[in-house]
DNA sequence: TCAAATTAGATAACATGTTAAATTTATGAC
DNA sequence: GTCATAAATTTAACATGTTATCTAATTTGA
């Protein structure tokens, strides 16, 4: 349907560099990997009242009794900003604590509330078993492979605009 | 650093349904790895004054003639409104052109510009570079075991919520 | 022919993404 | 101790994501 390659309109491949087939690009396909696996976690999180951002935030919680708002951006993949907002909505709905860290007054200690930690609980048995069907269904094996290659992938983007490890590319 | 197992806080893994390790939920590591690939491209698309949601549209409309909205929603996954802003800012700025269907007076149909030709002329080497870069640093051969595991995942996930083929959910 | 249902696209309203700037607190040089 | 600088977080401003609603054009069926 889309696979029209010969419609170039005005520019022949001979002479202008062309680009990859624009649904082949890595960056869609990831994206639409991610989306169609989302689309099965959203329909859940939203029947429990938390927005995807808003649960990977009480899910990182999750791992660790206490976290910095920095190192919770850091493991939720949010910007500062984003997540900033995100905890003001989280602590008004009383599903997270922040008090301050006493060593430095800029800090927060972010962690979960009861009812966070109980919303979790509730989720977790949902959220499970979307996954097992996504397992059965795609493989255990490839969801590995799958895993394996992502992380590979990574690693091997983290090396190459920087100058040296971990300097920012501007 | 964040591969704390241990810190349960309050819930042994008998008694509660324990969630798998937050970061290696393929979600995130979906979102993680697209977001390492496409560091590298929103530098350069930010030097052309394009935003990676703006650049997926002309790069979409460069794979034919003209394309309808909704045909163009589709294959650059973006929703309806998000699109329609986006495609009235590609118009003022000359970098597309929109005529009614003369068929159909609700559709539109949208096709690049000269200048918006132009513009993917200038920005394809760049991209293709970093592609490049990418194969060499990642393996041609894993690119490719990865693009077929995204495909087949997506192929999996279609038909997983889903009572009957292309049965909407609700 | 005409009213109801459908369809394409746009607009509205609010959440999040993103960059820059402001605020508050720490740290270091003098 | 005081001032400049840095760091952690928030606020601001604007683009995009998302859902719902709206408008206009088309189709359907009596």
């Amino acid at each position: 349907m889309t696979d029209d390659k010969t419609t170039g309109a005005s520019s022949p491949a001979a002479t202008r560099l062309r680009l990859r087939h624009f649904s082949k690009s890595l960056p869609m396909s990831l994206l639409r990997a991610r989306e169609s696996v989302m689309r099965h976690f959203r329909k859940s999180l939203r029947e429990f009242g938390v927005t995807e951002q808003q649960w990977r935030v009480l899910r990182a919680l999750s791992t660790k009794p206490q976290m910095e708002v920095a190192e919770l951006a850091r493991a939720t993949f949010l910007l500062g900003p984003s997540l900033s907002r995100i905890l003001v909505d989280l602590d008004q709905r009383g599903l997270i604590l922040r008090e301050p860290d006493p060593a430095d007054l800029r800090r927060w200690m972010i962690s979960l509330s009861a009812s966070g930690s109980a919303l979790i609980d509730n989720v977790t048995p949902v959220s499970e078993a979307i996954y097992r069907q996504i397992s059965q269904r795609f493989g255990e094996d490839k969801l590995g492979q799958l895993q394996d290659l992502l992380a590979e992938l990574e690693d091997a983007m983290a090396g190459i605009g920087n100058n040296g490890p971990g300097a920012p590319a501007d």
